[in-house]
DNA sequence: TGTACATCAGTGAACGCGCGTTCACTGATGTAC
DNA sequence: TGTACATCAGTGAACGCGCGTTCACTGATGTAC
């Protein structure tokens, strides 16, 4: 039986073949970016025959969007860790920010395979806000804690969305060589991300006097 | 000028096939979006051999950076209007973001096209600072105009890039049906856009007293 | 003014490519008896 | 305990497709004389 596999035994047939394609799928992308992810390609890079994903995914597109759903869930562990590491519901915010920029940068393919997949489909944003634990909740949650009003829902709820949406568009352009000088002048690229957060309003402003 | 399918067709020179060909991406674009935006389906819409691009582009990365390049032009124009009809300096910031974010809204395909052909080449971010009549100038002249200190260089290139990076994001993502509810609780999709804008601090705080 | 000719801007067929997907198949595995 | 068998997860060849690009060509045009 199936349950008796020890973490080290070696699997029969390919073992967790769905498993090996989604890491397969991560390293083309990051190898060759986000246009040389074909279906082809992942299985090759898996080892195994073009026909063989059919056995796991149904077409192209459920790949697809494993592979986006693998990134939400890495943005949102990375986003937790970053608010779990924040030495205060002030400092939340940007360390939020910073770690989203952060995540972006350093997985570029995956990040934009995963607003792909969502503007493609109609339905898929919801993997951004998903259910209570997910990236946009944690955002919001922290505005609240920084001093955001709760009651005010709709307030919240721009402003959830204004700070998502300055993150997003610094994550698209994160990687522009035109900032590097900026870059230096700030004294690294975090530094850098840092102080464009500083002049976006992430945190409500009636708490900054 | 541009019939299809009419029998008494163009004649046998085209007349200006280059302008021709930007258009009929353009509409191709629109009509079935940027995976769709083949040199092959541009020259179909054009009504032309499929060899015909080659006497005006180089290859089918020149034609796209000519597209990229006329949607450029296009934000440039559709920024200097809204600036020109803004009734002050402060509000100039808001308009601006505004209309960027209502151009992305009115040209999608283009919009993703036009950052597209940014982030794959490495020099070509130029086109978003360009001249001094470019796009980023206009951004950056008017936050100097609404207040921010012009001395303060590294400060200014800063909040330039703040604001354009929140627009960007804004920009990308309006067209979520995530927002739908958001939109109808603002009163409408503009005023959307100008609750989200006041929660980025696109405008320095400094003069907001 | 008419004509030869160079030049330009098209055509249409062909090329090789990688793609998504299907298909009949095969061989390893777990289970019933 | 050994064996037959159903099931599952692979293979590899094939399909049709649209793509970017090349090629020899041809028709239209402007110009020199």
């Amino acid at each position: 039986m199936r349950h008796s596999q020890t973490a080290e035994a070696r699997p029969y047939h390919h073992g967790d073949l769905r498993r090996a394609l989604i890491d397969a799928a991560r390293r083309v992308l990051e190898a060759e970016g986000p246009s040389a992810l074909s279906l082809r390609a992942v299985a090759r890079e898996a080892g195994v025959s073009p026909a063989a994903p059919y056995h796991h995914f149904k077409d192209k597109g459920e790949l697809m969007d494993a592979v986006a759903h693998e990134g939400w869930d890495l943005l949102d562990a990375a986003l937790a860790a970053a608010k779990a590491a924040a030495s205060s519901s002030q400092a939340a915010m940007n360390e939020l920010g910073v770690a989203y920029v952060c995540f972006a940068r350093q997985n570029p393919a995956l990040y934009r395979v995963m607003y792909d997949t969502a503007r493609d489909r109609e339905d898929l944003p919801d993997k951004m806000r998903g259910d209570e634990e997910g990236a946009y909740c944690k955002v919001r949650d922290t505005l609240v804690e920084a001093g955001a009003n709760p009651a005010d829902t709709l307030d919240i709820e721009l402003a959830t969305t204004a700070a998502w949406c300055s993150a997003h568009g610094l994550a698209e352009m994160a990687g522009f060589t035109q900032f590097d000088h900026l870059k230096v002048a700030c004294g690294g690229e975090i530094a850098f991300f840092r102080a464009i957060f500083q002049h976006m309003g992430l945190v409500p402003k009636h708490r900054a006097d």
